[in-house]
RNA sequence: GGUCGCAUGGUCUAGCUGGUUAGGACGCCUGCCUGUCACGCAGGAGAUCGCGGGUUCGAGCCCCGCUGUGACCGCCA
């Protein structure tokens, strides 16, 4: 029996035909002579009949178990009005099978395969493949699908060369920890997986490609996180001669294309707001804000300077600030003991607690009520904003830890009273301006903030300078951020020389270090390179917003666990002595 | 590196204040059933309660350690 078309693709306009269909047994509803067996495959489902007409197809049935493979020949035939199922696309119709055989059978899988599945997630990385059988895996890996189609059409098209860049690269300090592969030609030494193409990207612009592009895998030793894999996909573009403003709008037109192609949706990429990242700091308290959320935090350092409220007045003298977010309509929603559960999360960014007061028509309601009388009730209400109703949540203290809390007590009321703007689900912004160096405690030194090639504003410049205050520094880079994660980060790089090695110098390298790490770029740069700038796009977070999905793991076909290990495969694993002994490595016995 | 949570038949889970025949749902097996689509009905099998130690007359439950796992902080140029 030879498929003619997918059970999922079978509906009315195939009344009447003979169909061959292969896939696997969702369901087997036994009624003795009368067998229904719901056949999924790829498309979706579609109920089968078997009965004594067919004597031969209705013993077939009556051994097909969840997750044979099997294959039938039938005749689609309409149902009954009072049979027909709205909850599958083929459901007003049925196929009346005279032909069915047994392709494999199964055993009983250890979780049921449909979606809103509820095993846990260790299970259903073991069994990966029976849970990518699930319709919404399916529909997810097609999404991620679609994105990259869309990209490298719309690069294509816009006269992008796709070049592949090596996976086997040199170690270079600065940024995450790499994974590392043994030389066997030279032992103790390592190439390192490329945490992204970054060098080899410039030095094709070097070379006069002009305009370059890959969907480039990337790699990165650090620990997951929800939107966080070890390997993960880019969409890497770098190009010559181009602004900032020019490779921002180069990138609005993919995403415009791409939200088109995929999701079918129409983005006014004119009205993408721009915040430089101090805004973005001072507004929402984090460098990614999600933008679908309407309420913003208020300052309050100054009003706050001489509160009876110790704790506010405190916060002021000793340096910190002091911010509010008008949660709307949260007095009502937020009873002290969900307060109370507020406050203890925020404990892990550093807040001692949480203050809050509600706004009544009465006034200010709660602990602190009493440190705010009139006409510094009045001064608040109108500082923040707040309507009669409203939660004030507060952050006080150092000023990082303050944006963390309320970045995320923003994002989590807003969730918990369902304020995330449904009206505009897709909430881009460019994040420019970045600092140019951030201070690093780890090294007792300052780090790029995006990495050592990224040029600074020209009027900057001068703070790379001995002398100088390396904070003041802001770089022409720029993040392109959707509702609330980070997709990507580029900017525009050095590419001259001298900038480079002052850039080099600030961050602490002695000129026989940069040659070191950098040399091949370094002399690169003496032949002529041009000004260039580039982006790359995360397509794994891409995809799960896109998906709808929480974590990147459900639009990565194989993904590791929060360990960085892979269940179904068990790897990393240990290998034998000969392939150490090939590669020089001494490991100790395991304990 | 750290914090918090979780671990009970194949799966999801209940199990209170320590004494239960460890309960339920789904799944599985057998039988019956011609209109189900969460099919129904009758019966049945299936658990070293993650591992080790401790407290106790007695531990799924309390304590300690370990392992696995999830989320988060650090980390992620």
């Amino acid at each position: 029996m030879k498929r003619t078309t997918y059970a999922g693709l079978i509906d009315d306009s195939f009344l009447g035909q003979t169909v061959t269909l292969s896939g696997w047994v969702q369901k087997r509803r036994d009624f003795g002579d009368l067998i229904f067996v719901d056949l999924r495959d790829r498309e979706g489902i579609v109920q089968l009949t078997f009965n004594a007409t067919n004597a031969s197809a209705l013993a077939v049935a009556e051994n097909m178990r969840n997750e044979y493979v099997v294959a039938i020949t039938g005749t689609v035939v309409s149902r009954e009005a009072s049979q027909l199922n709205d909850k599958i696309r083929s459901g007003s119709v049925e196929i009346d099978v005279t032909e069915a055989e047994i392709l494999a059978t199964s055993k009983t899988p250890p979780f049921y395969i449909e979606d809103g599945v509820n095993a846990n997630e260790e299970l259903k990385l073991q069994y990966r493949y029976l849970d990518l059988r699930r319709p919404e895996m399916q529909k997810n890996l097609r999404i991620r699908s679609k994105i990259m189609s869309s990209a490298i059409h719309f690069m294509d098209n816009h006269d992008f060369i796709n070049i592949e860049t090596p996976i086997l690269a040199k170690s270079t300090p600065e940024g995450a920890r790499d994974y590392l592969v043994p030389s066997r030609i030279f032992p103790g030494s390592f190439y390192a997986l490329p945490q992204s193409p970054q060098l080899f990207k410039q030095l094709l612009m070097g070379a006069g490609f002009d305009r370059y592009f890959q969907i480039a895998r990337a790699f990165r030793d650090e620990d997951l996180r929800g939107d966080r894999q070890p390997e993960f996909t880019q969409m890497d573009v770098e190009t010559s001669f181009m602004s900032a403003d020019e490779i921002r709008a180069l990138v609005n037109d993919w995403v415009k294309a791409m939200m088109y192609d995929v999701v079918d949706f129409e983005l006014d990429t004119s009205k993408i707001p721009t915040l430089t990242w101090q805004e973005s700091m001072a507004r929402f308290g984090t460098d990614k804000p999600d933008l679908r959320i309407d309420y913003e935090l208020k300052d309050l350092t100054t009003a706050m300077k001489s509160s009876e409220f110790g704790v506010f007045a405190n916060a002021v003298k000793d340096g910190g600030v002091v911010k509010a977010i008008a949660v709307p309509g949260g007095a009502e929603h937020y009873s002290r003991k969900n307060i109370d559960r507020l406050a203890q999360y925020i404990e892990r960014f550093g807040a001692k607690g949480l203050a809050w007061l509600k706004v009544t028509d009465e006034g200010l309601t709660g602990p602190i009520a009493k440190f705010f009388p009139e006409e510094a009730a009045k001064t608040l209400i109108a500082t923040t904003d707040a309507q009669s109703g409203d939660l004030l949540l507060f952050g006080a203290g150092r000023a990082d830890v303050v944006a963390a809390t309320l970045d995320y007590l923003r994002r989590q009321t807003a969730e918990d009273l369902n304020l995330v703007d449904s009206e505009n689900p897709w909430a881009f912004a460019w994040i420019v301006d970045w600092p140019l160096f951030e201070y690093s405690e780890d090294f007792d030194r300052w780090i790029a903030a995006h990495h050592p090639f990224t040029m600074p504003n020209e009027e900057d410049l001068h703070y790379l300078d001995d002398g100088e205050d390396p904070h003041q520094a802001h770089a022409q880079s720029y993040d392109l951020v959707l509702n609330g994660y980070e997709l990507g980060s580029g900017s525009i790089r050095i590419h001259r020389m001298d900038i480079q090695e002052k850039m080099l110098k600030a961050l602490g390298f002695t000129p026989e270090a940069a040659h070191e790490a950098f040399g091949f770029l370094l002399e690169g740069m003496n032949y002529g390179f041009p000004p260039m700038g580039g982006i790359a796009l995360g397509l794994d977070r891409l995809a799960m917003l896109l998906a709808n999905q929480e974590n990147i793991r459900e639009v990565i076909a194989f993904p590791k666990n929060s360990r960085a290990t892979e269940p179904m495969t068990e790897a990393p694993t240990r290998v034998g002595q000969k392939q150490l002994n090939d590669l020089g490595l001494f490991v100790p016995e395991e304990k």
